[in-house]
Parts: structure tokens; C-alpha cells; sequence
RNA sequence: UCCCCGGUAGCUCAAUCGGCAGAGCGUCUGACUGUUAAUCAGAAUGUUGGGUGUUCGAGUCACCCCCGGGGAGCCA
């Protein structure tokens, strides 16, 4: 007989004779000649509860399954005649499938710090707070792809390694095949396995552009790498980015998906998961729903940049870094900005030329960019995006006045040459927007295996 | 990389002025109960992160190192 899973159960409509629940024991509690079992397979957040007599086959091993053991109990599924659940498991077999030492298992039937939980990564998905949050990862995952196969866009599978050290978007990882004192540098690599420097890429755009270029609206999804020697709670070296590119496209159309998207998601994970997301509302962040509830509802805020400035300069708080036209927002900016003056997500557009990418789109004023970021409360940051540049002339005068190597970026430019028209995207931080949907505020407990700066476990 | 905080039992933490290392939870044993993070009684559990120094005496003070957390910078 197959299992039935737990979350199948528990939402079943009437009782059934012969089922059988494979899953981890939460918890065990002894009468004189039974006991009960919490069992939990992960489908759900709920555990269910078996009921085991001591008459039941296989009860002589009931001692061995406590916190952590693996069991299949079969038996009936009935109507549970005990308070707090309405349905139960009453086993005429139990089974002990794999034991967990109670003196070693480390995992207990109690809450946990977040900083051991770490520390255990491989066995924290069995806690109610982790497989929620794992739970909730998967369902933005799919949600991502739902909205943008329902508009039409295609996805596209972006490289990872990339021969290009002109993405600009931060440092890389070098990928190589060379043993350690093999010479690197430019001579090294060329006797390296693509002949040539090898990194991991830091961003799908340079790649989704051409794309969009032809297939109209599309987007990548994958990981992404970034060396930065960042050490915060909202930086991780591998993580996933959403990319979306559409062609014949601006500034207002790129603000318009992102917002969309972003309720989009977060309206799902509402309906979705909502048992999940009641964890979360309860023990993690105790205004989540408010906040989620709002983000849906009522539209984000836009702002061109220079207006921002001018609210950060008249804002009665004074901040540690200066808010000034031309330089950059900094994170103590961006809390006020969401949190504390609007208090719902804010999009800052028309940034100044010089503190942003060169491919940005160049604004008639000469001293903006048409791009755009997307400030959440308590996370700053979650979306960043621009209108490309694709006017030949604009384009090449930028790379020439950044200094950057135009040969780098020949093919990227053919695309200038050739039926160029307007664009524009934006890369949505994946693992920001589980934050964000949970109140997570360590980016470490929304990644399976975190990789970070100077730590890789696992 | 910089600033701040921390490291004591399996976990979360306490330990007064430098003076016998503790509690709750968990675990184990027993009792009891259609129980709900059950309850009651009892038991076991320590290189106080590592090192050096000061002192009659260091969990506590000084210095160095390691590890963890928070914040900043960089960014998604």
C-alpha cells in the first residue's frame, strides 16, 4: 500500500479503513497501555496524530520512537474523538523505519535559535519554522513562472559560466580547471580549459537582452554569484535572481511589472500557503500580514530620485551618511524612505548617470538614467532594473566615458547595430522576496545551504 | 574590511565586589492520564571557546587568537 501524505489527510472529508503515514515523530506521548504519536512527512505544517495501543503490531519498539525516529504507521483514519484535532490515525501497526538517539539527536520538542538551527542546517528542515519557510520558497518559485508564462514571457536558461568580465554588476568567482601552482593570470589562462578567464556569472541580463531582442518578453531564473566580501544579513555569494527583459518597453512598463510581480507573488504565497504563513505571522514577525495585506492593496509609491533626496534632506531624523543629489542611497536612506515616510514599497526612478551601469537608458536632462529600484520595508532593496540604452551613439559615447573596453562588449552592441529598439528589465533578489513574504530577516534562513562570505558548510 | 555585542550542561540562559559552577527546558527512570510543547516524583550531565598573564584564589580582570550574532560599506 502507498503512503497517503499528511496534508492529504488532514484535509480528508470523511473517514478512511486502511491508510498508511510514513513521516518524522515530533513528539511521543505515553499512557499506562498506549500512546500517541505526532507525525510530520513534511507536506504540511501540521503533524498528525497517531493513536498506538498497546495491542498494536510492532508496539514492543514504541520506546525507540521518540523526537526525530522515522515510522509508518498503518491503521484507520478516523474522526478524532480528543479535543484540538479532527482527525487521527488509530494504528493497528507501527513500524520503526529509523531511530534517532535521544541523547545525540540534537533537535528538540522546543524552539530553537536561528543561530543553532544554522549550525544543523541538514536537520533544520525538519523544524516547523524551516519547512515553512522551505514550503513557501517552492510556491514563490513556481509563482514566478506562473505570472510570466500567463503574460507571455519565455524563459530563458541564462549561462552560468561566462567568458565575459564585462557584466559590471560585482566581483567574480573564477572558474577554472588549473591545480593549484599552475600560473593563472593571462598567460595561465589561456592553457586553461576555455582558453581563456572563465568566471560565474553575476548577472543573466547581458545574456536576456539579445533574447528579448527577439522573442519579445522574456526572463531568466537561476543562480547567480557574487565575490563581494559582504558579511550581512542580506548578502549571500550564490543566490537566485529573477530577470525579466522586455522588448519595445520603458521605464513605466518595467515599474509596472515589477509591482505586479511582486503582488503577484505575494498574493499567491497568501492563498496558497497560508497555513505556512501563519507561523510566520505568529512567531516571526507579528505585523507580516498588515504588511503583506497593504503591499497588495494599495499601489507603491514612485518617486524620480531628486525627490527622494529632497524628503531624506527635510526628514526630521538626521541620518549617518548625507543625502545629497548625486550620491548613492544608502541603506539607513531606504529604511526611512519605506518604513518610516511612505510606509509601504517605494519605487525610486531617474537616478543621476553617475553612480549607475553604463547601459542604462540616458534621460533628455543629461544627468539621469531612466532606472528604477524597488525599496520593501525592513529589507531596502529587493528589485533594480533600468530602460536599456539602445540608441548606438548614446550607448558607445557612455562605454568611452566610463573608460570600459568597448571590444568587450562588440556583440552586445550588434544588438544596437542591428533593429535595436527600446527595452527594459530588472533583477528581482529571489531570496529578498522569500524575506520579504515571511519576515525572515537573515538571508542565511531562506537558503537551503547558505554560502556566504568565509563560510561554506555543508 | 570597520564598529558594537556575545561564547558557561544537549538547548536557552543565570552566577552580586575576584571566593564551593546553577536554573528552566530536553534526556533517562518510575508513576499517572484521550494526551495536546501533557502532568507529578527522582536521576545523570561541565576542558565556563583556546592560550598566556595578574592573583593566595579567575566563569569574572588584562592581552592575543578562534568562533557566533547585530550594524555599516558593497549590492540583489
Amino acid at each position: 500500500m502507498k503512503r497517503t501524505k499528511i496534508a492529504a489527510l488532514l484535509s480528508a472529508d470523511g473517514p478512511r479503513e486502511q491508510i498508511i503515514v510514513k513521516g518524522w515523530v515530533r513528539t511521543r506521548r505515553d499512557a499506562k497501555d498506549f500512546s500517541f504519536l505526532e507525525i510530520n512527512d513534511g507536506s504540511c505544517l501540521a503533524n498528525i496524530q497517531a493513536v498506538v495501543d498497546a495491542d498494536a503490531k510492532g508496539y514492543e519498539h514504541i520506546k525507540d520512537m521518540g523526537t526525530g525516529a522515522s515510522v509508518a504507521v498503518t491503521g484507520a483514519l478516523i474522526a478524532s474523538p480528543g479535543k484540538g484535532q479532527a482527525w487521527e490515525v488509530k494504528a493497528s501497526e507501527v513500524e520503526l523505519i529509523g531511530g534517532a538517539d535521544q541523547d545525540t539527536f540534537p533537535l528538540q520538542k522546543k524552539r530553537h535559535s536561528d543561530e543553532f538551527l544554522r549550525a544543523i542546517a541538514h536537520l533544520r528542515p525538519r523544524t516547523n519554522k524551516f519547512g515553512a519557510a522551505f514550503r513557501i520558497r517552492s510556491e514563490l518559485a513556481l509563482s514566478v513562472h506562473r505570472f510570466f508564462q500567463d503574460r507571455g514571457f519565455f524563459y530563458l536558461q541564462s549561462p552560468i559560466i561566462t567568458g565575459s568580465d564585462c557584466e559590471g554588476a560585482g566581483e567574480m568567482f573564477r572558474v577554472t580547471t588549473m591545480h593549484p601552482g599552475q600560473p593563472l593570470g593571462p598567460e595561465g589562462a589561456k592553457a586553461d580549459f576555455f582558453g581563456k578567464e572563465a568566471n560565474l556569472t553575476v548577472s543573466g541580463q547581458l545574456s536576456a537582452e539579445p533574447f528579448a531582442l527577439a522573442l519579445g518578453d522574456v526572463y531568466t531564473f537561476g543562480p547567480t554569484f557574487r565575490a563581494e566580501p559582504s558579511d550581512t544579513a542580506r548578502h549571500a555569494a550564490e543566490f537566485w535572481m529573477v530577470e525579466p527583459e522586455m522588448a519595445f518597453a520603458d521605464l513605466t512598463d518595467n515599474m509596472d511589472l515589477a509591482e505586479d510581480l511582486l503582488k503577484h507573488c505575494i498574493r499567491d504565497v497568501m492563498e496558497r500557503r497560508a497555513g505556512d504563513l501563519e507561523l510566520f505571522a505568529k512567531w516571526v514577525d507579528t505585523s507580516l500580514m498588515g504588511t503583506l495585506e497593504k503591499l497588495v492593496a494599495d499601489p507603491f509609491e514612485r518617486i524620480p530620485y531628486a525627490e527622494a533626496v529632497e524628503i531624506l534632506r527635510k526628514a526630521p531624523k538626521s541620518f549617518e551618511y548625507e543625502a545629497a543629489f548625486g550620491k548613492d542611497i544608502q541603506t539607513e536612506h531606504e529604511r526611512y524612505l519605506a518604513e518610516e515616510h511612505f510606509k509601504k514599497p517605494v519605487i525610486v526612478y531617474d537616478y543621476p548617470k553617475d553612480i549607475k551601469a553604463f547601459y542604462m537608458r540616458q534621460n533628455e536632462d543629461g544627468r539621469t538614467v531612466a532606472a528604477m529600484d524597488v525599496l520593501v520595508p525592513r529589507i531596502g532593496e529587493i528589485v533594480g532594473g533600468s530602460a536599456r540604452e539602445e540608441r548606438l551613439d548614446r550607448l558607445e559615447a557612455r562605454i568611452a566615458e566610463m573608460n570600459l573596453n568597448m571590444e568587450c562588449y562588440d556583440w552586445y552592441l550588434d544588438t544596437r547595430r542591428f533593429g535595436t529598439a527600446p527595452h527594459a528589465g530588472f533583477g528581482l533578489g529571489f531570496e529578498r522576496l522569500v524575506m520579504l513574504a515571511t519576515g525572515v530577516t537573515n538571508i542565511r534562513d531562506v537558503i537551503a545551504f547558505p554560502r556566504t562570505y568565509k563560510h561554506l558548510e555543508f
